[in-house]
DNA sequence: TTGACATATTCCTATATAGGAATATATAGT
DNA sequence: ACTATATATTCCTATATAGGAATATGTCAA
């Protein structure tokens, strides 16, 4: 047997580099093929290939605007792939100390604004 | 050109489902060859293939023990998949929301804590 | 050493690509 | 209607698969 097809969901459509490519574009806001055939630099048929898997795969949407051809991510397309790598999530310990880190960092923070804060007050009392 | 490799990177190891099934069961710890061909209902050298490539992308790690070679989940493979779906986070409203929701009301009640703290420093001023 | 077990590798084939080239379709402007 | 522009589609080909079948490699045990 032969790959799973491009199409066959997000996983495999995502697979190809110039397709994640395009979701990264796209992830700024919507945008024209040309821009894309631009910012890629490869050939419009290409481009419009891709768009055409990503498409109907449901990672984005495309609405005509004169001319042109608008696209735009479809975020809810990409959670799945998001929620599965979530699985390994409780095995990134780094992850998990840095985020609490800086969460902790951040109370530290807002604790030596407060004293400030406080201080100011009982001297310039504005 | 087809597609490229399946060892190219992760993003490719992972589009073949059965790769997939496979870092899900390892992710509870590690599996030998038989256990995973029992598992996943599928010949063993097809396992030893799936389990081939997701060696040579990093996604895994393979041990002797005995006449069992025995492989576990390398969540640090995974980690660039869960950071690349990371560029559409803010753009999942809800989680967005829930975000900034939760870090604003953790700001209201600072503010709350500040103005307590204050009034109490200026009649008990321990 | 021989045999049994566990895993990897090789050979085979049908299949689905990605990109190039050429062409079709659709829209706007005149 | 005609032309220029923007995008999609079709045809082509080299390439890399995934799984089946058969076989090789490696390890323990007696």
């Amino acid at each position: 047997m032969a790959r799973a097809a491009t199409t066959s969901d997000g996983f495999n459509a995502v697979a190809e580099p110039r397709r994640r490519e395009i979701l990264e574009f796209l992830a700024s806001g919507e945008r024209s093929v040309a821009d894309l055939v631009v910012r890629l630099g490869i050939r419009q048929p290409s481009v419009s290939k891709h768009l055409g898997v990503l498409r109907r795969v449901g990672l984005v949407r495309a609405r005509r605007h004169g001319r042109h051809i608008l696209y735009e991510a479809n975020p809810e397309g990409i959670r799945p792939l998001h929620e599965w790598t979530n699985i390994f999530a409780r095995l990134w310990a780094h992850q998990l100390l840095r985020v609490r880190e800086r969460a902790e960092e951040k109370a530290r923070q807002v604790e030596r604004d407060k004293l400030r804060d406080c201080k100011n007050s009982s001297t310039e009392e504005a």
